[in-house]
RNA sequence: GCCCGGUUGGGGUAGCCUGGCAUCCUGUGGGACUGUGGAUCCCUAGACUCGAGUUCAAAUCUCGGACCGGGCCCCA
């Protein structure tokens, strides 16, 4: 037998009706707000992904040169590739160019609960805008896709890079240091922390401040601790996804993300169920464009964790529609088996799922067949019938059985 | 990559400590029942994660690998 390889998955038909539903929830929601699709190549020149990550994503990533030599990568993250195409091919799009895009991404990672090596990620990206609405379009593209597809429990944080990057700045942090001390306050090690701005030269009154902000979260309010363009734009962010009634949103400053393309504004979405594995979605205003080989340009975008998201769905008791076929046809004898294929390519041609007995299976155990499978009405073709042109269409689920002129049969569905 | 726990028919399980015919439920196919389902009964098929070792004998004990999960690292 041949196992699947490590943190990959085999999808049955019941999860794959789900995955596919859920999807097209997410896929009509981002058309609603004026994004459309984009799809790009499962794997990419490695570079891309160095270049946007640093050197390190190699060891997490699935990384190989392929026959012509060529270092490749399987795709971990879809905004690299999107950002590429951007750069190559849509730059001369109308501003802003609305995006989305869902497909898989590969990770060479240890899989736990929720994390796999191949996973599934659905994002959005929005160029070539900036400013509070902007970001806030987003947000509430990611935080409505989350309502339309019925997870009840979720938590918007957002925070602003530039609060905490201008905090140590000016209070005399190198541009080299501020990366690693910002990873470090994103992890909330702040004794690391504190020991990395020392060294960096803060004072202890800078390094206080900084860790008092970094902790900040709340309300609106909490924004009266900082100043200048980053409580503005956090406050009309705010304002305006109050005008979508998401009141589920906190600020807090301590998100951060050490990552130097973000520029401003930055998000993450939770799902408590999920225990400590709980973020479904991230996302912030960055540019990338200029690492790419094009002209610096303003983006905000997200990405949302389908798997996760799913699995939150879950736990949360979400139920789909139960998998039901309009129509299963039973020939009583197998004279009767050619008119039940032509009933079915009638039935078929019209619409309706229909299914018929290819197990040649008595009547009683075609009955039993049909209840498993959820079929809604069984049409019974048989020869007493068939003398008079007609078949008997028995209801499953009330039991109720008439007799139908087999050129009338459409009217029964 | 590191530490810890787990893995028994398709799904769910008992057995493992204390080695000796692998249990039960459900599901699959068939029959009772060749013109009427969901019930019941019967039959059939179907598993010890893999490899090595110890032993007369290994699902059971030992070692190693794979996979799953908890934690670490990472989480773009």
């Amino acid at each position: 037998m041949i196992q699947k390889p490590r943190g990959t998955r085999d999808f049955r038909s019941d999860e794959m009706e789900k995955r596919r539903y859920l999807e097209k929830l997410m896929r009509e929601e981002a058309a609603l707000f004026g994004f459309r699709e984009i799809a790009t190549p499962i794997f990419e020149n490695t570079e891309l992904f160095t270049l946007k990550s640093g050197p390190n994503v190699i060891d997490e990533i699935y990384a190989f040169t392929d026959k012509g030599g060529r270092e490749i990568s399987l795709r971990p993250e879809l905004t690299a590739p999107a950002m590429r195409f951007f750069v190559n091919e849509l730059s001369s799009e109308p501003r802003p160019l609305k995006m989305f895009y869902f497909g898989q991404c590969f990770r060479y990672e240890r899989p736990q609960s929720g994390r796999y090596r191949e996973f599934f990620q659905f994002g959005a990206e929005m160029i070539g805008s900036a400013g509070p609405q902007s970001d806030a379009e987003v947000i509430s593209l990611a935080a409505s896709i989350m309502k339309h597809i019925g997870l009840k429990d979720y938590r918007i944080r957002i925070g602003h890079i530039g609060v905490l990057r201008e905090m140590l700045s000016s209070s005399g942090a190198s541009a080299d240091n501020i990366p690693l001390i910002l990873q470090k306050l994103d992890k909330k090690e702040y004794e690391e922390a504190s020991q990395r701005m020392k060294s960096a030269g803060l004072s202890d009154e800078s390094i206080s401040a900084i860790i008092d902000v970094t902790e900040t979260v709340g309300s609106v309010e909490v924004l009266e601790k900082i100043e200048g363009d980053a409580k503005e734009h956090l406050s009309k962010v705010f304002q305006i996804l109050g005008y979508y009634g998401f009141n589920n949103v906190e600020i807090d400053l301590g998100v951060v993300r050490g990552l130097d393309y973000y520029t401003g504004l930055v998000f993450e979405m939770d799902a408590p169920v999920l225990g400590a594995e709980k973020q479904i979605c991230g996302g912030g205003s960055y540019s990338l464009t200029e690492l790419f080989g094009g002209e610096k340009t303003f983006s905000t975008g997200f990405g949302i964790g389908f798997d996760r998201t799913l699995l939150a769905l879950d736990r949360e008791g979400f139920e789909t529609p139960k998998y039901e076929i309009s129509a299963y046809i039973i020939p009583v004898t197998d004279a009767m088996k050619d008119e039940s294929y032509k009933i079915a390519a009638n039935l078929r041609s019209s619409g309706i799922t229909t299914e018929l007995d290819l197990m040649g299976r008595s009547l009683s155990k075609n009955f039993k067949y049909a209840s498993s499978i959820n079929a809604k009405k069984a049409i019974i073709v048989g020869e007493k019938e068939f003398a008079e042109g007609c078949v008997s269409v028995r209801d499953m689920q009330s039991g109720e059985q008439k007799v139908v002129k087999i050129n009338e049969i459409l009217q029964e569905f």
